[in-house]
RNA sequence: GGCCCCAUAGUCUAGCGGUCUAGGACGUCGCCCUCUCACGGCGAAAACAAGGGUUCAAGUCCCUUUGGGGUCACCA
């Protein structure tokens, strides 16, 4: 049976290793999209083979983001499923087999390369001008015999596969055939020294392994198309149909990126972005309905969806169709479903409970605590007030700016987000400024809060929450760079 | 830089050779509605990247150029 002909089934294979990213939710949208319209299955599997890059609390946080925009699966680490482990990290038996039977058909090898001997290679290479920087297939050499004895004395070493010569043809339901010259194709590590598979290898046994028919990923994987389709080949196995969608785009066309764009669902959940309204976005970015119907449910595009209708040019993901669309889902709930969308989002007992202890000590009155706490419910903050007042004294406003996004890149090198962490990144950040901190910390206070007058800064940030807390150091060290 | 993808207004898009003096939407601006502000209604400005072909006919097909993007890891 070829992988056109049997029953449907997609994936979206998030890797864990961060916050939950809206190109996830796109390509997961199409996916299930496709299923469901097909009758098929849509999985969800977890593509953790980076040790070092995994963070623990990631995969939660992508379940939860993407049922929150109402998206589930029907196989998953979390629920189950008959072609499971779903989680890569607990497969990787099956790729370390996967990887011998290919040494064994002479279609991989053993590399005993060390990283040193590979820059070293990459230098030389870079140093001639060499058009292509791919590892020189040193190890291709090493005889079977010899590689064996190796490996089982313990010898480190990664396993590679053999990119034969001649031009590769992907035929993707969205481009074309499109071919590859497979000289400009590097040997592609598969197995890791520490056991682990890379993407490539991981991601092609899975998918035959757990049948996926069609392939719906982003357009950044097209280029390593070729050398899944010779894996396909080494192995003897169908290819499943390729799509590769656009890619979602910042304002200056360049791939989405958290450094210019608000790039976790969580920040959409956080700054009041229904979750249809979200969805329903994400289906206008590269997919049209047909007629001129913009706003539509998920089963309404379950129906009308067609490959047909997808646009290739990158789409730019603007928040102010969003908004737009949010306001028309908002204005369509009844007021008692406004009312609970409103307690869901911040006016829930649990969020006022937090703001309880940082506050009480400010208000006299109890309708002083609304006043008291608006930037505790805001969006983007409005800093015109205190425009003048933000800054570092002596020092120039770009400096400023710069000074403010490394702060962001500290915190958001962290794995959590409590008030002691934040505060010890602070200081340690303007330390290294050489920012006295009681200027730096008002900076901050200024951005977060808006006010000069606020509860304990770091307490405060932490109780916002990440999303909404990087946003507005975001947005100010834009407004202030602007002045420079 | 090599390879690959893409190209209609500021943005999301319709257009699959003639019905395009290029349609819709967001945003912008104006007017109306109105106790205010929104909502809503009406209207305006705003685009086929350039140059060659093919054709009776090109936004639509082909080529080149330009522009943008992606990718070239023991990351995914």
């Amino acid at each position: 049976m070829t992988a056109s002909s049997r029953p449907v089934r997609v994936r979206i294979a998030p890797s864990p290793t961060g916050d939950p990213h809206v190109g996830t939710a796109y390509i997961a949208l199409f996916n299930y999209v496709f299923a469901k319209q097909q009758g098929g299955k849509f999985i969800l599997r977890i593509e953790d083979t980076d040790q070092s890059r995994a963070r623990a609390d990631s995969e939660q946080m992508i379940f939860d983001a993407l049922r929150w925009v109402g998206l589930s699966w029907d196989e998953g680490p979390d629920v189950g499923g008959p072609f499971g482990p779903y989680r890569q990290s607990e497969r990787k038996a099956i790729y370390a087999a996967h990887a011998q039977q290919l040494i064994d058909r002479g279609k991989a090898y053993r590399c005993f390369c060390t990283g040193e001997r590979l820059a070293a290679v990459r230098a030389a290479k870079l140093a001639a001008k060499d058009s292509f920087l791919g590892y020189d297939r040193h190890c291709r050499a090493v005889e079977r015999a010899e590689s064996d004895a190796r490996a089982a004395a313990g010898e480190a070493h990664v396993v590679r596969l053999i990119v034969p010569d001649g031009q590769v043809v992907v035929r993707d339901r969205l481009r074309g055939e499109v071919t590859f010259d497979l000289a400009q194709i590097d040997d592609q590590v598969l197995l890791k020294s520490d056991g682990m598979p890379t993407y490539h290898l991981a991601n092609v046994v899975d998918d035959h392994l757990m049948e996926i028919t069609h392939v719906i990923r982003a357009e950044e994987w097209i280029s390593s198309t070729p050398k899944h389709v010779l894996l396909y080949q080494a192995f003897g196995w169908d290819e499943p149909a390729w799509h590769h969608m656009p890619l979602l785009r910042n304002n200056d066309k360049s791939k989405i990126s958290k450094r210019k764009n608000p790039v976790s669902i969580n920040y959409y959940r956080d700054a009041g972005i229904l979750p249809h309204a979200l969805l329903n976005f994400l289906g206008l970015m590269g997919w049209s309905f047909g007629d001129d119907r913009e706003k539509f449910t998920l089963p309404e595009m379950v129906e009308a969806f067609t490959w047909d209708r997808i646009s290739l040019g990158g789409p730019v993901f603007a928040l102010d169709k969003l908004t737009w669309l949010n306001e028309k889902y908002i204005h369509e709930l009844s007021n008692d479903e406004l009312a609970d969308a409103l307690i869901a989002w911040r006016l829930r007992k649990d969020y006022l409970a937090q703001l309880v202890p940082l506050v009480r000590q400010r208000i006299k009155r109890l309708d002083d605590f609304v006043p008291a706490t608006t930037y505790f419910f805001a969006g983007d903050l409005d800093y015109a007030d205190v425009a003048a007042e933000l800054g570092i004294p002596e020092v120039a406003p770009a400096d400023v700016a710069k000074g403010l996004l490394g702060y962001v890149d500290r915190i958001e090198a962290r794995e959590g987000w409590d008030h002691a962490g934040l505060e010890a990144e602070a200081r340690a950040w303007c330390e290294a400024l050489g920012w006295k901190a009681k200027h730096a910390f008002m900076l901050l206070r200024l951005v977060v809060t808006g006010r000069k007058a606020s509860p304990p800064l770091f307490e405060t940030m932490a109780v916002l929450g990440k999303e909404l807390t990087r946003r507005r150091l975001r947005q100010a060290a834009e407004l202030i760079g602007k002045r420079a």
